[in-house]
DNA sequence: ACATTGGGTCAACCCTGTTGACGTAAGGCG
DNA sequence: CGCCTTACGTCAACAGGGTTGACCCAATGT
């Protein structure tokens, strides 16, 4: 789970600032300081000091700082797949799963890129929705697990990358925009001619190859489905 | 490129304990530290103290940590190709390209996990290749630009994934994996027919889906290649 | 041989996560 | 109603982090 602290919390004591502590309010804090200054601006001493409490103070909620992230990154997830139910249509209900995760992650970039590869338990309860789709589709149940695992944890990386970069300060994003057009700028026309051709064709790295990865994962589920 | 203080560097001077700095000696140096000792051991400080140096002779090379981090992801990403030649078969090459990403992240976990979501020169090197592959295979400009960023993307993000899960202390690893198996424990048959019959068939966790991924994604650029 | 300057060193600054002792008030219970 | 326990907010301290500015020495071009 996310809380790693999971005792029953009675005994509720307001701060010194007469605000009364809860893991929910902690981690919508964190969430709020992240968006607001980024990643690197989630401390525990900032957060104490966002909530009006002491820093230490968290550490009856949180393991750590492992657990914060942990708990930030379940939140992002559950919030993304909030009141999703699977239609008839699998092709379509996988589709629709996994743009609500880029969504999620894209929602809250900074947090995202912070907690997206640890494995939490609100992820692994997208994967019974989406196993149950690929039985639904016809495959064998030894081929559904694989096969949608090989699918969401394509899809969490992906989304995870988007956010990442996302994440990036302004300044570094322009500078590996610009580390990219230089390649074929510099690039010898002799021993690339292939680039030449393609140059004026060059998606902008605005754009992300998300939803067209997605489309190709699909597409090939859809090929190998038995009932068709 | 990978390192931000790109000025010809003339003048070398014998640290205090007698050794020559390079930025390739820091590179290694800074592999090795977070191989042996793991990805929290990379510090200013920490890495002086393996090179013999005070720790701020470092920003005589990198402009911070971040720089050294790019530097340290190129390195990974350079080795990893060094030495590839595309071949006839373009499905076949463009699966040799994602094995080598795989296995040059893979060959250091933690510092792969640190880096792998910055863009860096080398990285763009290996576009040159690929869009190249799948122009040979008869896709028009536009759309082997496209898909292949859609390919390589994904490759990358999968590995990153794997390499950063890699990366995690064993507790952390074991804490994730027991996490996936108590969610199908605990599920509701009711809810979830669907799960109960695909239990015994679960794949473990250290499996991972990158091969299958690729192989999805492989199918469905063959698929939709004009000539065939 | 000299002037220039690259670059290694040192000290200092302020940040970070984490922990142990401490005490206070909240809640259960008689 | 009032005591006792204990949850939990607070405080102080520690060890470690990145980064910078001043300093100065020696390697280099002339």
């Amino acid at each position: 789970m996310s809380t790693r602290v999971p005792q029953e919390r009675r005994r509720r004591r307001p701060t010194r600032s007469g605000v009364l502590l809860s893991e929910d309010l902690i981690v919508e804090t964190a969430l709020r300081l992240i968006g607001e200054h980024g990643p690197e601006a989630l401390s525990v001493r900032r957060l104490g000091a966002a909530l009006g409490c002491d820093p230490s103070a968290l550490y009856r909620y949180f393991h750590g700082t492992d657990d914060l992230v942990l708990a930030i990154a379940d939140r992002i997830i559950g919030d993304a797949m909030a009141g999703f139910v699977p239609g008839a249509d699998w092709v379509a209900s996988l589709r629709e799963m996994a743009l609500r995760v880029r969504a999620g992650y894209l929602a809250h970039p900074r947090a995202a890129a912070m907690a997206a590869h640890r494995v939490t338990g609100r992820k692994s309860e997208i994967q019974a929705v989406g196993i149950g789709l690929l039985l639904s589709a016809g495959f064998e149940p030894a081929a559904a697990a694989r096969l949608y695992l090989a699918f969401i944890d394509t899809v969490l990386s992906h989304a995870a990358t988007d956010a990442a970069f996302q994440a990036l300060p302004l300044q570094q994003r322009q500078a590996d925009h610009r580390a990219w057009r230089n390649v074929y700028q510099d690039l010898d026309p002799v021993v690339y001619p292939a680039l030449t051709a393609v140059r004026p064709a060059l998606p902008g790295m605005a754009d992300s190859s998300f939803e067209e990865a997605v489309d190709l994962l699909l597409e090939a589920l859809a090929a190998r489905a038995p009932t068709r």
